[in-house]
DNA sequence: AGAACCGCTTGATTTCAGTCAATTCGATTA
DNA sequence: TAATCGAATTGACTGAAATCAAGCGGTTCT
């Protein structure tokens, strides 16, 4: 199966021609919250262009143990890594509006569709890169780093407004899989960066920055030092 | 600087045409062991192709900590994640004979070279699906079940001989770097193995596989049986 | 030969994040 | 208003890997 629920629904006439006059001529469809667009190892019929809404792209080991490898919004692609069958399971995390590619496209699409073509090696290119921060995130930072280094990039996925507040679409456990961190301590370092006053949760799904240098100083790996001046030395 | 010790030399009349009658007119260059292709945050001139031998590529935090992305060998292309400037630094831990190709023929590639766009959009894809794969590695395994994992994925990409052996071209803290771990404890684990009878160093750079199935069985996220047989219960 | 160096191994101890469990919060429904 | 359910929080405890430190073995340099 391809689409849990079969909630996807054709959406005639929307938003049409994004991708110049070469672009696939299927057209957009919605997904509901906590609908699959695929699974892993499913045949890869198609890849995906996100037009508005989250997903969640990932892994699932033998033992249970969830990996997310990716979240994707507003012009990602989607499915281009695989070969065949997709590589990741996909979830929608909040309502999404995807436009759907035929995978026969794909092949030779550098001779039949070099605009198309061009806009696919971008994306993976700009996918790869962010996978390799990820890598480094995550092989390489503290439970606190990480989550500094979520919040600000998530942020600037998000477009923080006049605010300094962006929205953070996932929940705890998204953020905890994706982190490679259970989410009591994905939970635990949200409540001390709030108590410390470097955050501001509005709401679960909704966050403000107070003190975003230090985060910034933290993601970077130095040390958070709150306010208090160093002394030369 | 964009290499280190200068010692590139170009191989004139080495290996040509390897990628089609559009392929690059640079000609194949050497690189010696511990020699950098390029750093981090250079300026993206040239993609490069593996002809012959082993790089890693890594990227460093601001306090010093690093992160292997990657290893490389024969057919990998190097610096397509980037844009304008190289995103990781890449180092050579074997002798290494690239072939360079002028980062001025990326742009409008698909129109201009679509035999080369294609091979290099098949290579970024495997890429990808690869740097996915890690950060399932790195995010969700201990760090027996990463070890047993990097094993079988570099014997794979050794291709392993008749006698189970293959090469292990890095040294163990760059094993460490490449799977969040420290060297120590990539030194213990590669012992224990040794004293479980799963694997056999036949040198600190080469590797036996005695009990494959037992490290399959660990990467895949089951427990290790050692060869006891489960009852059916 | 001796000294110095480098990478690896091994041991002792610490610590950060995981685990298990109880409770709270918020939204939805009866 | 109470009841229910899922998600998040909080607390107590544990454990796997990090850290710190010493020692080993091979290679290179003087």
């Amino acid at each position: 199966m391809c689409i849990a629920g079969g909630r996807i629904h054709d959406l005639q006439g929307a938003g049409s021609k994004t991708f110049g006059a070469t672009a696939p001529t299927l057209s957009a469809q919605h997904v509901s919250t906590h609908d699959h667009l695929f699974f892993e190892g499913d045949a890869r019929d198609r890849i995906y262009i996100v037009e508005s809404g989250w997903v969640k792209l990932y892994r699932t080991l033998i033992d249970g143990q969830r990996q997310i490898v990716g979240f994707a919004n507003s012009g990602s692609i989607l499915g281009i890594e695989s070969d065949g069958h997709y590589s990741n399971s996909c979830e929608a995390i909040t309502d999404v509006i995807i436009r759907p590619i035929p995978a026969i496209r794909i092949n030779g699409i550098c001779k039949n569709d070099p605009a198309l073509a061009d806009q696919i090696l971008r994306q993976i290119a700009r996918q790869l890169g962010a996978a390799q921060s990820q890598l480094a995130t995550i092989g390489a930072q503290s439970a606190e780093q990480k989550l500094a280094t979520f919040l600000l990039s998530i942020a600037d996925l998000c477009e923080v407004n006049h605010d300094r507040e962006f929205d953070l679409p996932m929940r705890r456990g998204d953020m905890a899989e994706f982190l490679g961190l259970r989410l009591e301590t994905v939970s635990r370092k949200m409540t001390e960066f709030q108590r410390r006053g470097w955050i501001k949760l509005t709401s679960l799904y909704h966050c403000r920055f107070l003190q975003r240098h230090v985060l910034e100083q933290l993601a970077q790996g130095g040390e958070a030092d709150t306010g208090v001046a160093l002394r030369a030395c």
